[in-house]
DNA sequence: TCAGAAACGATCAAAAACGATCAAAACCAA
DNA sequence: TTGGTTTTGATCGTTTTTGATCGTTTCTGA
């Protein structure tokens, strides 16, 4: 008789570390050593094989999961350390604009610091899916209009089928991206497939497309895919990007600026 | 030195944080240390770090926050007047809501007091075209569908031609309207034409229309006329509405409630 | 303008969490 | 069974986080 496989309980363990990290949205070591019944060095090595995998994040005392909303913010937050390359690649991303464009702003931290430097420019026109955005420039600027959809409480952003009603009808001069991944191979990837077909409707209905992304989406790819790519026109990024990448890229015909 | 068993991971205590400066605007240091249960020197730590993201800025005694928040216009006395009032017609209005129902909801102060009382209705899917609708349902509660379109800043909603690309495409079991005037003659009124198009755009499409109107707009009438009367299904108001217009409404066929 | 009060930042010690290491236990194939 | 491998749990030194103290800065109102 058999008491127990351990060869199968491991990997069910994880499981349900995951899963009680996922339903919680964070967990602490503690908690999770009395709820699997192992030890505290059992759980760091299973929240570090769940990490590895990316499904959770670990931090000081606990982990927080993937797929909640304090690790977007988590994210965002870890992201957010490169304020201030977002602030220079929005500000590079400025020299684009020309006079009465109408411009495509993705939802993202480094987009939103697009919007937030529109302020004066009554000349444009916004088209957004992002409800940060519309907030950023709903005092004074811009028209501003949004594309409705189905909200994905994440990001903040509307995106879905629905939103290709409105995309069908505007003109968009430049598209400002925003991603999770950028590789060479993979193309352009982002957590949520809805989320991934609205860019890539966006793409394929601008005239021009900048991608934003700083130095750390380099290399990194995430769940839903977007697009390839040779979508992309411009490229802009702060002074640590991967020359190597920053190379092949430009073999692939793009117009890469490094802030 | 006795430390007292910490109850949050330090993200999870940010992200509260940054919630509180933002609901609230601004925060002083002692009320976030009595609100997070820590010592003023872990308050000014997470801020010093959620300064250095870009979200808040720290001021002596405390922080506002930098993320821009769709602002509740400050009323005039004269509409705080009717908070009340407002308040009741939503409750009422909640009774005409089922379970799983699509139910757009307008842009205007009694119709938001709706949203706030769908916090945990997660059966429903709501339309809006109303941003501090989608903001109040943002966080948690029904499925959210924005319908997009321009934004017209002195609403905060979404109005003009573009609005009916996916109001084609979205059932609606019953529409919740506000209104700037109420006439038996002229109808439903508004100020913005292009307002008054997207309202009767929604009316045409959903199979019941609930018209929300505390007794001052009654006899109003306002420049863009939005429909007639046979539109609307169901009038709620307050129970100062005129009871000789109430009257004339149910003669015509309208189910009349006063709050 | 100046003095008291409040808030601040730097620094230090305590406590909790961490990672590395190692031995015991469980597992697997012969 | 036996020998080798993997997994687990305990130990221990190190790191991180937190809270208190104290001198300094900033604010406020007389």
């Amino acid at each position: 008789m058999i008491l127990e496989v351990r060869a199968d309980l491991a990997p069910e363990r994880r499981e349900r570390m995951r899963i009680l990290i996922r339903k919680a949205g964070v967990a602490r070591v503690e908690d999770l050593k009395s709820d699997l019944k192992v030890s505290v060095a059992t759980v760091r090595r299973d929240l570090e094989a769940l990490e590895e995998e990316g499904r959770i994040r670990r931090v000081h005392g606990g982990a927080v999961s993937m797929e909640s909303r304090l690790e977007e913010e988590v994210f965002d937050d870890k992201a957010n350390l490169a304020l201030k390359e977002k602030r220079l690649i929005a500000e590079e991303a400025l020299n684009f604009i020309g006079t009465g464009d109408s411009i495509y702003l993705d939802g993202g931290s480094t987009v939103l610091e697009i919007a937030r430097l529109l302020a004066g420019r009554t000349d444009l026109t916004v088209v957004t899916n992002s409800l940060r955005a519309a907030a950023e420039l709903s005092e004074s600027g811009p028209r501003v209009i949004l594309i409705g959809g189905e909200l994905r409480r994440l990001s903040q952003t509307m995106v879905g089928p629905l939103t290709q009603a409105i995309l069908g009808q505007v003109r968009l001069d430049k598209a400002f991206m925003g991603t999770m991944g950028l590789c060479i191979d993979d193309g352009l990837t982002t957590t949520d497939p809805n989320e991934a077909f609205t860019k890539s409707l966006v793409q394929e209905h601008a005239r021009q497309v900048v991608l934003l992304a700083d130095a750390r989406k380099a290399g990194k790819i995430s769940f839903a895919r977007v697009s390839d790519l040779e979508s992309v026109d411009i490229l802009i990024s702060d002074k640590k990007f991967p020359a190597k990448t920053a190379r092949t890229l430009r073999k692939r015909g793009l117009k890469v600026r490094l802030a």
